[in-house]
DNA sequence: TTCACTAATTATCTTTTGTTAATCTCTACA
DNA sequence: TGTAGAGATTAACAAAAGATAATTAGTGAA
């Protein structure tokens, strides 16, 4: 069941939620389960849904003109997943979401969250900070696309998700950092070679 | 001066602004015009303030470590810049901002930008909609990095950027796609003998 | 334990990019 | 008019990445 250090970690999410906050979420939520490899969301999905991963790790990926899976993002406990499509561009997913690992979440229509936010000033503060931390990591994304090479950008990526790291297939980093899994591989390599 | 054609404009900066709600943040805005060339923010700087384009282009660009300006950012007319780091992250500005046309903007003190819109729940659902806007833009531009290659990168920027094209050096362009400006130049050659 | 399957590595070859420097173009301005 | 300076292109070479296929390693299920 849920527990007061689980709610804490929700609390993360947000500056100054209050245990009725979440309460009051928890409420609207529903929680849900699912076996490694189901698909929370599906390319042409239109449900407006956000999930709250409780336990458990998430992948989004395109399918490319040559039908190649490229995964173009990682979530995990403690994080929220949704499809940008669907909530920010009012248009069907184009991409699949995917449980990587055994995950539980809370799900809760988006509408309804709106609703309840409305309702509710306090949380209103929260969204803006959830939304402003999306907008940190992206932003920080970019910036190591446009800064960094491909190796300092993998070494960057293992130094900020040393979890996950171990949890991931490579190939699916390989995507991430927008190049294939053989080049990563020899990437690693290198490093590992320099190291001595 | 400013007339109701102008205000139009700033009105896509939101759905749901009405006249009185523009007057309420001119007023509190300050009107500034930059010669080309004019640093709006330096490295290092703290102050939190936000600018609306009102006319003119600027950039961002960090130094590497070999000392070479890398453009990470170009925002123009009617669109809004603000360094990420001193909004986002308090922390102080880590990139330079730099006029590259003769520019005016109306900028705004952070602080209280965020006051006025405490004062004014109809601004809040404003910002909200920008922000989401920044998200966008910046979500897709993550796509980009992740599913496309170089070449393919600046097709989709010229289409998306048709005016920045003939207004920005190419080698900014180049930064902005995360390759060289050489490198830039023979996608431009390929591209070119391409179509033939 | 063995088999099947997937991921990772390695090899080979092609293509692209980075780097550095030279050349060409264009424009502002003395 | 001529000249300096910046940007773009080109050249030449080295380094890295992509593509494809073969091999190896690791894992889970029969």
């Amino acid at each position: 069941m849920i527990n007061l250090e689980e709610i804490k970690k929700m609390y993360k999410l947000g500056r100054n939620l209050t245990l009725l906050d979440v309460q009051k979420l928890l409420q609207a939520a529903r929680m849900k389960s699912f076996p490694t490899g189901t698909f929370l969301i599906s390319e042409g999905a239109v449900k407006k849904e956000i999930f709250f991963i409780r336990k458990g790790l998430v992948r989004a990926f395109a399918i490319n003109d040559k039908g190649d899976e490229i995964t173009t993002l990682l979530r995990k406990e403690n994080q929220i997943i949704a499809s940008s499509d669907i909530i920010l561009f009012d248009q069907p997913a184009q991409f699949y979401y995917q449980t990587l690992e055994p995950t539980q979440t809370f799900q809760i229509d988006y509408e309804l969250l709106q609703s309840i936010i409305a309702e509710n000033p306090k949380l209103e503060a929260n969204r803006k900070f959830i939304f402003q931390n999306i907008l940190k990591e992206t932003l920080k994304r970019i910036d190591s696309f446009v800064l960094l090479s491909p190796e300092e950008r993998y070494i960057h990526f293992v130094r900020s998700n040393p979890d996950l790291v171990n949890r991931v297939p490579n190939k699916y980093i390989a995507n991430i950092l927008g190049i294939t899994p053989v080049s990563l591989s020899r990437i690693r390599k290198r490093i590992a070679s320099k190291k001595k």
